[in-house]
DNA sequence: GCACTGTATCGATGAATGTCGATGGACAGT
DNA sequence: ACTGTCCATCGACATTCATCGATACAGTGC
C-alpha cells in the first residue's frame, strides 16, 4: 500500500516521561514535551479546541468553528492541524465535511505529567 | 519609594476559568491561558522546572542550574525570569545568590483547566 | 575604596510562528 | 460535464521568541 498516513495518531495516554516533578528532565524528552505543551498554548487553539470540546459528542464540522474564532478559513485550518499532529483532537471526514473530535486521552497525558 | 516591584506574583491556585471542556473560552481568557502555556512551552524551561522541582526544599539556587541545561547564563537567567511571571516559581535572594522555588500551586491550576 | 563573584538587563540576530489571500482538490447536486 | 461548497496546501509577510555577548548592578571580602 502506497501511503496510509492519517496524520498522526499519538496513542496518547500518558505523555512520555514521569511527573515534572520527580525527577530531572532529558533533553529529548524535553523537547518532545515542549512540542504537545506549544500545540496548547496559542489563543486560537485553546478556543478551537473549548469549542470542540463542548459540543454534541466532543465534535465539530470545520465550517462551525470559522466564524465563533473569527479566522479566516486557513488559519483554522491550520491551528486544527496542529492540535491533530499533538493528538488533542482527530479528524473524519463525512462527505464533503471535516469533523474534528476531543482526544481526551491526550489532555489526560498532559495533566498526568504535570500532576504534584 | 521608587519601584518596589519584585516581579509579578499570580498568587495561583486555578487558572482564571472553568474546565477548558466544559464550554468555550472568550477571547481573553483564552490569551491569559495561552500566556501561562507558553511558559511551559519550552524545552529549556521544562528542564529548569524539572530540576527545581526535584530539588531538595524545591528550591535551586541559579548557580546550580546553568551547567545542566548547558545555556548561558543570561539565557537562564531569562527563562527564569518567564517562569517566575507565570507563577511557576518564586524568587528570593539570599547574599549574592538568586533562589528559585517551585510554586505547586500554579501546576495545580494548570492541571485542574485542563483535567477531564 | 577596590576587586571579585553571582545575576539581571540590554541590544542584536537568526529562527520559528500566526496570519492571510490565492490556489488546488474532493465531493454533491444539477 | 459544470458549478458550487467545503477544506487543505502554498507562498508571503510581520511578529514573536530563544539565544548570545557585552554590560550594568548588587553583595562580599579585602
Amino acid at each position: 500500500m502506497p501511503t496510509m498516513l492519517e496524520v498522526t495518531d499519538v496513542s496518547a495516554g500518558s505523555v512520555c516521561c514521569a511527573p515534572l516533578v520527580t525527577e530531572p528532565l532529558g533533553q529529548t524528552d524535553a523537547e518532545q514535551l515542549a512540542v504537545t505543551l506549544k500545540a496548547l498554548a496559542d489563543p486560537a487553539r485553546l478556543r478551537l479546541l473549548s469549542i470542540v470540546a463542548s459540543s454534541e459528542g466532543q465534535e465539530a464540522c470545520v465550517c462551525d468553528l470559522i466564524e465563533p474564532v473569527g479566522l479566516s478559513q486557513p488559519t483554522v485550518s491550520h491551528h486544527l492541524k496542529v492540535l491533530t499532529e499533538a493528538g488533542f483532537l482527530s479528524r473524519s471526514k463525512r462527505g464533503t465535511w471535516a469533523y474534528y473530535r476531543l482526544q481526551p486521552a491526550a489532555l489526560a497525558g498532559v495533566t498526568e505529567f504535570l500532576a504534584i
